[in-house]
RNA sequence: GCGCCCGUAGCUCAGUUGGAUAGAGUGUCGGCCUCCGAAGCCGAAGGUCAGAGGUUCGAAUCCUCUCGGGCGCGCCA
């Protein structure tokens, strides 16, 4: 609908640039907006006003003379020029009732476009170490994340989800060694278990079963390591390191593999199963050991090395980072001879694009924007237009039962988990309020509130317009009441303030998809089902669906399904359900 | 100290990339079920858009400064 007024006013622009001189590109853009005022008609544009200086006219003249360019069209019933030198569009009637006809015909593809044709994007999201379940925050990256993929989609992109799993590295060496260390006491072994490792049950749970399958094979022998905790006043940090290296050298490397392995397995499992319960699968997760094993990160080392992108100091190679507008150069390889986990992260964005991605999207926490540059710089210095690469910052989300705010951290493993917050909240409505609010946003996230209050969820109040319109339906069938379809009903029957209301909100979807998927801002879908939805309770509750006469009937049954679909399509792309009953 | 994000109704948040009289939910108050689902509807009240300058026809939105909050600044990941 709006595209269509898009194409008028792009004419209109066109002859004036004939009359009065070339513009730039971007001016011939045209904005046409809704108005927030009916008594302003239907749609607005504020070109005149934009264009007037630059064309050296009064915005009024300019809007007079835009207006009588403007080709004839059957959906337009009058044109004003309005305040400053606002073009204002009133439509036909007509123009609303025909949208509902397109709404019912194209079904699960409406408010779909092609506007992102020809783009292959890779969206980045959650990505948290495998070192223990999936928390609250990472929930909230799974639903942006995942709306937004769908969002890109419905806008005709290709897009491919991919979760980045660290498999490699010191922190899988820290639970790999909290987990031997378990393991050990429950073979009867008198040992401490330090602070800065993983405490949580799963730890436990990992090692029972390393117990049951393994037995007593990886048993040896504590004397050097019990020499590592005798020293009380050693940094923990640092004794941590030699705690990793002591239980290494008791088990050997394959032995040490055995227990990696098994809490790899065990974590990343559950981590899959978790986000699929909540809807969101990833095509592909990618291990960052494979870019080890594959050797990209060696080549982007050589690559970087021949472009004299490297250089040693103090026994490490650094990467001239400011070069490229980083604050400073960075470490790829540490003077021990380890790669960094930043030579990882720009091997793998550089393998992105390899594989013929044309956009990079990461989502990540803020805690990481200061990424942002230097996986540019890396990317530039590979070749590479830094511009290819987009980041989306997913704010902390602050969890409290009732008052007391909640410490989320995975080491000491006290965190409310995404399964016990599905558990508690359900699904759909986790989905819903994750995504409900801006992605830059802090989000305070109160547990005793979502679970006591849930009934007053946004997301209920959507659905139940859905299981409404259904439960209609289901009345009509009992009561054997004839609907012949939207094609042959009478439509120009809705005439009704609140029936009009609602038709003008379900025109507005597409739009809103290309919005949202434009702004990566899945929160104005949430935003929109919430007003669309409060339109049709406002018009269902003025207006009886089910009349006697049959013709007035047929048109509120089309516009009741349209809404139906609308609500439907809008729900799928957060992932959330649209329930036929409550 | 430097950098990124943020500050909108009592509370939680939107605000269509600079538009016309700043909007929802929740909470408070008052109404509506003999009638397609009351998980609903209608109405009232609630604002110096943190503050001060600037840019222009026009600013919650863009720029500068101040105040306040969150996060980051490692040869960790």
């Amino acid at each position: 609908m709006r595209a269509q007024l898009d194409f008028l006013l792009r004419e209109a622009l066109a002859e004036i640039t004939a009359n009065h001189g070339p513009l730039d590109p971007g001016d011939l853009a045209p904005q046409i907006e809704r108005t927030r005022d009916a008594r302003h008609g239907d749609f607005t544009s504020n070109v005149a006003m934009r264009l007037a200086k630059k064309l050296s006219l009064k915005p009024r003249d300019l809007a007079a003379d835009l207006i009588a360019a403007l080709p004839d069209s059957p959906l337009v019933e009058a044109t004003e020029i309005a305040g400053p030198g606002f073009i204002n569009f009133r439509l036909i009637p007509g123009a609303y009732q025909e949208e509902l006809r397109v709404i019912l015909e194209d079904g699960p593809s409406y408010g779909c476009s092609e506007t992102g044709a020809g783009h292959r994007i890779i969206v980045e999201y959650v990505s948290a170490n495998p070192t223990g379940p999936l928390h609250v925050g990472h929930g909230r990256h799974a639903a942006y994340g995942a709306s937004l993929a769908n969002l890109l989609r419905a806008t005709g992109h290709e897009v491919h989800e991919e979760y980045y799993v660290n498999d490699a590295g010191r922190q899988m060496d820290i639970l790999a060694a909290s987990v031997w260390l378990r393991y050990a006491q429950h073979l009867g072994h008198e040992v401490p278990f330090p602070g800065n490792c993983y405490q949580g049950g799963y730890v436990i749970e990992v090692a029972e079963a390393l117990l049951r399958e393994h037995g007593e094979e990886l048993d040896g022998d504590l004397a050097a390591l019990r020499q590592v905790f005798a020293d009380n006043s050693a940094d923990p940090e640092k004794q941590l390191d030699l705690t990793i290296a002591e239980i290494k050298s008791i088990l050997g490397e394959n032995g040490f593999a055995v227990v990696f392995d098994a809490a790899l397995t065990s974590v990343l499992t559950d981590i899959k199963s978790d986000l699929e319960d909540f809807g969101v699968v990833p095509q592909h997760w990618y291990s960052e050991r494979s870019l080890v094993d594959s050797g990209a990160i060696a080549r982007t080392l050589d690559l970087l090395t021949t472009r004299k992108m490297l250089y040693t100091e103090d026994g490490a190679k650094w990467f001239r980072a400011s070069d490229f507008g980083d604050e400073k150069d960075r470490v790829v390889v540490r003077e021990n001879g380890a790669t960094t986990y930043f030579a990882s992260d720009i091997a793998y964005h550089f393998e992105k694009r390899e594989r013929g991605f044309t956009h990079l999207l990461d989502v990540l926490g803020a805690d990481h924007h200061g990424y942002i540059a230097r996986v540019r710089a890396g990317l530039e210095a590979m070749g590479e237009q830094n511009e290819c690469l987009e980041v989306r910052l997913v704010q902390f989300v602050t969890l409290y039962r009732g008052q007391q705010k909640m410490q989320m951290s995975t080491r000491s493993g006290e965190y409310v988990t995404l399964r016990q917050l599905r558990e508690e909240v359900g699904n759909d409505a986790a989905r819903f309020f994750y995504v409900s609010r801006s992605n830059d946003q802090h989000l305070d996230f109160d547990l005793e509130l979502a679970k006591s209050h849930s009934n007053d969820n946004p997301v209920y109040y959507v659905q139940y317009a859905h299981a409404r319109i259904a439960s209609m339906l289901s009345r009509m069938q009992e009561e054997n009441i004839v609907f012949d379809g939207a094609a042959g009903a009478d439509l120009t029957r809705l005439t009704e303030p609140e029936e009009h209301g609602l038709m003008v909100a379900l025109s507005r979807y597409p739009e809103q998809v290309h919005l949202a998927a434009v702004n990566r801002a899945p929160q104005q879908i949430a935003h929109y089902l919430r007003d669309t939805a409060a339109a049709f309770h406002a018009c269902y509750n003025a207006h009886r669906v089910l009349v006697d006469d049959a013709q007035l009937r047929d048109a509120r049954v089309s516009l009741a399904l349209a809404t139906q679909q609308v609500i439907r399509n809008g729900l799928t792309l957060l992932g959330v359900t649209a329930p036929t009953t409550m």
